[in-house]
Parts: C-alpha cells; sequence; structure tokens
DNA sequence: TATTGTTATACTCTATAACTATA
DNA sequence: TATAGTTATAGAGTATAACAATA
C-alpha cells in the first residue's frame, strides 16, 4: 500500500484534533474576554467546581500540566479573587483550591458564551452529530486521561513530554 | 442553570481535545522516532504527498502554523534529504515542496507504526466507533480549516494568534 | 526516603517586524 | 502596492533541577 492510499494520510486524526483544538482556544479564548489564562484558566476553574481534586497535583494531571506551571496558574487565579487555597488537614503537603463566590460568577457569566463559541466550532456538524461526536470524544479521552492517571500514580508524574 | 450542571463543564470539548491530542503527540512521537520536527515534519510530509499545495504559504495554512515557522521546517526535512524546493514557474515567489524518494521512504516506513499508535489513542473505542469519531473529526475539520482559508484568502494569513 | 508545592534557570516555541525578490 | 519567502529579535510558554515542608 502506498503512503498516498494510507488511511492515516486521507483521515489524519491528528490533523484533525490540531484544527480543532486550534478553533476551540482561538473562539473561546475570544469569548472569555479577559479571563485569567484563557481556556486553560476555565478549564481549571471548572474543574475545581466540578470536584474531585483534593490537591494541585491532581487537578495538573488532569489538566495535563505540569505541577510548576499549575503553582503560577493558581497563583493568578487567586490573585484575581476566583479561587483560594486552603491547606488540607489530612496531609498539610496538599492544598486544596476551593471557588470563591466571585470565582463562581464570573465562570457562570462566562458559560453560555463558552458554550456558543463551542458550538461554533462543531459548526459544521448537525445538532445529533455533535452530541455523538462529543460524546466519542469524551469516552476516548477519559479512557486515555484514566490510563495517564495511572501512569502518574506510578512513576513521577506522568505529565510533560 | 447553575455552573455545575452546565453541559460543558460536564462534557467538556476542549479538556478532551487536549487530552486526546496529548496523546496523540506522545504516541506518535514515540512511533516515529528520530522524524525531523516529530508530528509536524510528519503531518508536512504527508500533506506534500497527498498533493494541492503549490507553495509553502498554503501548506502552512494546511497544518495552522506561520509561514516563518514553516521556513526552518523545510529547511530541516531538506538537511535530511526528505523534500526539496522547487521554483514554480508560473509563479516565481513561490517554492513548491517536492517529497523525495528518501522521504517516501521514510513516510512509507513509519507508516504502519504511526496507524498503529493512532489506534492506541482510540484504545478505548470499538472499531465502529473509532471509525465514526474520525470521520465526524475530519468533517467538522474540514470546515473549520476552509474557513480559516476563506479568512486567510481575505486578509493576511488567518494563522497565529 | 518519598511527595507536595514553590522558586529559579535554561530551553523551546511562537509572534512580530524587517528585508529581498517577485508580481 | 501587495505577496512569498527568509531572517533576526523579543516574548511566551515549557522543562528541569533544586529547595522547604510534610508524610
Amino acid at each position: 500500500m502506498s503512503p498516498v492510499d494510507s488511511p492515516d494520510l486521507h483521515d489524519d486524526l491528528g490533523w484533525s484534533l490540531g484544527v480543532l483544538l486550534r478553533s476551540y482556544r482561538d473562539r473561546v479564548t475570544a469569548a472569555l474576554g479577559e479571563f485569567p489564562h484563557g481556556t486553560r484558566g476555565y478549564e481549571a476553574l471548572a474543574a475545581v467546581l466540578r470536584g474531585g481534586h483534593d490537591s494541585q497535583l491532581s487537578l495538573a494531571g488532569h489538566l495535563g500540566i505540569d505541577r510548576t506551571v499549575m503553582t503560577y496558574l493558581v497563583d493568578d487565579l487567586e490573585a484575581e479573587g476566583l479561587v483560594e487555597r486552603k491547606p488540607n488537614p489530612a496531609d498539610r503537603r496538599q492544598r486544596q483550591i476551593v471557588v470563591t463566590d466571585r470565582g463562581r460568577a464570573l465562570l457562570e457569566s462566562a458559560c453560555d458564551r463558552v458554550v456558543a463559541a463551542q458550538d461554533e466550532v462543531l459548526g459544521a456538524l448537525a445538532a445529533p452529530e455533535r452530541a455523538a461526536l462529543r460524546s466519542l470524544l469524551n469516552k476516548a479521552a477519559t479512557a486515555t486521561g484514566d490510563d495517564e492517571s495511572r501512569e502518574a500514580a506510578g512513576a513521577g508524574t506522568g505529565l510533560s513530554s
């Protein structure tokens, strides 16, 4: 089989993901306006509000960033009064990130615009197709994320690279 | 509706895309080995072989990178003997990028490994789900790419940001 | 000894602007 | 005057290592 006939050349997964992620970042960043750290800050705040992350390291793993980057990110979110660092009584090495009322309000006000921007990203797809795509993406990404979490638990952070 | 109940928090498009693209880059980069510029170099070479790009600028638009980055990328691909720059007789400002025999051979040898790595990225999905996801991604990305091309034709490169 | 978070340093990548040559 | 390609510079982002506090 010649390379030109190969499926990955005609249906390039990396290219599709890259194009869509770029479109997502451009549109959602514009929709967010002044939001600190743009889409990353938004996703961090949303993940904290969703719960399940009892340390900065856990949150960093979820977002796929290094713990050193997480420090700067939380610094800036805290400086804007959107989150607070609370020491975890169960393990005083950890800091629990909690969303302030101001952070919650900002997230709420941004929410509708973000959803609209996301729909623009998938503008070529009909509503049922969008739902199917989001569901499949979520399923594939969640499994991958779990893999990474397991690796992270085993050796180092499992991040970066 | 509270932010926590909002669809974009439970089914976060940006997060899914980011996780999958990261997984794609990690696995495919490992599969490619010494390939110059990793996944970007591979995608560039594949796009050239697929045809339809008669200038570096056109190729840069397809890959979503700036023309200045494209110069360095082509420099290194050419230094490795994978492509050649040929002046376009129709417009001598443009350089046509053509794949050498060596480039074609390298791409061919990498092809199978890349396909296998891509399947690992979507490891959580059954075969029909993978096909559906790739198809939907391709459809959404192609439309977005077309949008960008139109914008690019209108004003500047339409890239970066 | 290992882990969480922080800080400092070096490196990579990218954005911007200037320049050449062609149109 | 505008575009394709190149080059140089500055900035943003990232990785790495070292450190303090806690387990």
